[in-house]
Order: structure tokens, then sequence, then C-alpha cells
DNA sequence: TTATACTTACTAAAAGTTCAGTAAAGGCAA
DNA sequence: TTGCCTTTACTGAACTTTTAGTAAGTATAA
């Protein structure tokens, strides 16, 4: 791997660790073993960076989602939506956390491109409901809870696994249960939906 | 209103918008017409300010939730939980992305005592969830996803409305619709999860 | 010798924090 | 009522650390 991939990767764990002002340039550049200077060599400046790591991750989501929609049934592409994104959130660990800080601050580090790229995952989802009513199979008043409730669920799932330990140990009755995957999670998510939506 | 209060008002716009890194006394003070040193009068430092701002509306949302529960049926709690959390976040309009920011860096800026009032609303709906499962007319495979998509959404919701209108211009067949405000999208939200999860 | 991939050494600005001082208000003894 | 003391609620200025960013030099491989 060159330092320029292991540069972009360590950084990609900081900024889903701390998010984009959180994070240090001296930090990243200490752990990977660079002067902060050799962080300039390979990028214009912080935003670069950070918009490298996250196009390169925006770019993998919608290959991904692409990959795996089959071409008919608006049940079974949805099925395979949530799957997909649930298994390319397994695939990439940090890029659930960078999207949660994204979501938290309106975008405010996302360049036009990103927000694209965003869009276009996002315009999946909606074209796949919309397919779904016109074909009668989907009833829902507001298509847009429906996209948050998928969306928002598999990123919060996969980002706040350390804040859930936390939090569950104040709960009474508290059992340790073995923590599903994300892959799991999107499972039972897909079988939700589809019944909360089904005609 | 004090200064003091009116101090707390803005840095909870402050923390809502940038989060607590992203944030600056300097930013606040100006805003508040004081000065830096007078935010360490009547805090010991940035961290109690947030942890003030933060308790303060933790506090409110237990209280909140604690009043609106019925005494008996798990549906007709549930629904009154996800409307009341609803409800809280409209009166609260900071309190949905601060919650957002903690969510996304998994809690890095709570003291023990916020975590447990977190702990003690997501409590309620454990317990509603456990109780209709008990009563037989709730069925789940995991209560967390269900969990999950009840909170994420609706915190989700509330704190990505800009981004959600930046992405949607590049969604084709953009159609400008109405936003549904947040209380809007608990009645819808608790339909869909009573549906998802009946027996 | 020339481009690549850095390092060393630095700057300027911004951030959190501290501190000495002060104006105003309230209580209280003479 | 006057004069004194104390508390409250700050200001202005300075201090310290951290940060993004830069300029100039260096080792290495082609």
């Amino acid at each position: 791997m060159s330092k320029k991939e292991s540069l972009m990767r360590i950084a990609a764990r900081h900024f889903a660790k701390h998010g984009y002002e959180g994070v240090s340039l001296d930090a990243i550049a200490k752990e990977t073993g660079i002067t902060k200077a050799a962080i300039y060599y390979h990028f214009k400046d912080k935003a670069h960076l950070y918009e490298a790591v996250l196009l390169e991750r925006l770019e993998g989501l919608v290959e991904h989602i692409e990959q795996v929609l089959p071409d008919k049934g608006a049940k079974e592409r949805l099925e395979r939506y949530i799957e997909g994104f649930g298994s390319f959130l397994e695939q990439n660990p940090c890029f659930a956390a960078i999207l949660a800080h994204e979501f938290a601050d309106n975008g405010a580090h996302m360049s036009q491109e990103a927000i694209q790229l965003l869009s276009h995952t996002l315009g999946f989802l909606t074209s796949i409901l919309n397919e779904g009513i016109e074909e009668d199979v989907f009833e829902m008043e507001n298509p847009m809870v429906v996209q948050m409730m998928i969306v928002s669920t598999l990123v919060m799932h996969q980002t706040t696994s350390e804040l859930r330990h936390k939090v569950s140990s104040f709960i009474s009755g508290y059992k340790v249960l073995p923590e599903p995957s994300i892959e799991d999670v999107a499972k039972v998510l897909a079988k939700k939906i589809l019944k909360a939506i089904r005609k």
C-alpha cells in the first residue's frame, strides 16, 4: 500500500471518529508516520483530503448499489437496496460515521460533487418506492419518511455501537446481548419496512 | 431574560449547528454581546457550558415523555412515545441536531449524567416494546432495530432538513414538496412502526 | 539531472483559559 | 442618611497551546 493510500485510510478513521472540525492533521500525520507537510504534498489542504476520502466512498456506494439492484420488482429491489446499503457499510467501517457527521451538520463539508453522489444514492430509493406505489404493491403517506427510516437506521446503527453500549448499561433489566451485525440489521430492517409499506 | 439564559440559548444554537468541536466561544460571546471571559464567569469551561445546555434539554425530554405516556396499553403507549418525542423536538429546535452530533461521535462529549438521562429516555421505549411482546400485540426479531428506526428517524428528520433540500434538487423528477412538520412525521412514523411490528 | 516524495523549520491565526481590575447593587453599622 | 464592605456580573488584556498552512531544502530513483 502506498503512503498516500495509508494516509487516506487513516484520515478516514479520524474523520469518522471526530468529524471534520475535530480532526487535526498533526494527529493523522503522526499515525501515518509522515510529517504534516507531506499531507500537503498529496493534497491541497484539509478540505481536499477530506473530499478525497468522502468521494472515494460515495462513488463506491453508488457503484455497489447499482450492482446489487435487480432488474425488476419493487419489493425485490427494495430488499436488495437495503441489504446492499448495509453490506457496503459493513465493508467500509468508517463510512457510516462520516455520513452521520455530515447529516448532523447538514453537509457543511460536502462539495457539490459529494452532494450529487449522495443524491444519486438516495434517488435509487426514491424511484424504487415510487415504482412500488405505481405497481400497487406499496402504500405510504410520505415516501420521505420511509426513506429516512431506512437510511438513518442503517447509518445510525453502524455509528452508535459504542454509545449504545454505554447507554445499555443504564437501562434496567440490562442483558448483554450479542450485537447483531449490520448485515443482520439490514435483513431485519428490510423485513420490517416491507411489512410497514405493503399494500 | 438574563444574560446567562441568552448565553445558553445562543450556545445551544451554535452547538446544534457546528457540533462541540466546531464551536468557538468567541463566536458565542460575540453573538450574545458579552466578552469571552464572561462565559467563564458563568461556566467553568467550554465542556461545562455544553453540559448545561445538553442536560437542560435531556431533562426536559424525560419529563415530557413521562407526562405524555398513558397508563396502559403497549400500542397506545408506543404511539404516544413517538409523537411525544416528535413534539419535544419541535419545541426544542436545537436539540435534534445536538443529539445527532452526539450520535455521530458516540457520545464523546456526554457526561455520565447525560448518558444516564438518554438511557432513561430510551429505557421507556425498551419497556414499551417488551410490554407489547408480552401482551402478544407486537412481534419483532430485534427490538433494538425497531428502537433505532424510531429514534434515528425522528432525530435525523429534524436535523437534515437543509441537506435534504440540497439533495432533492439533484434527484431527477424533483418536485418541491412542502416539508412535513416533525409532528406530522411522527404521526406517519408511528403508523408505519405499528404496522411493521403488529402481530 | 530532473521529477518524486518527502523533512525540517517555521509563521500566523485562532482557540481555550486565566487574571487583575471595576462598575453597580445590596446589606449594614454608626 | 452616610460611609463602608461585600457580592455580582462583568471587561480588557494577556498567556498557552494548537492548528492549518508554507517555504526551502534533501534523499532517492529513473
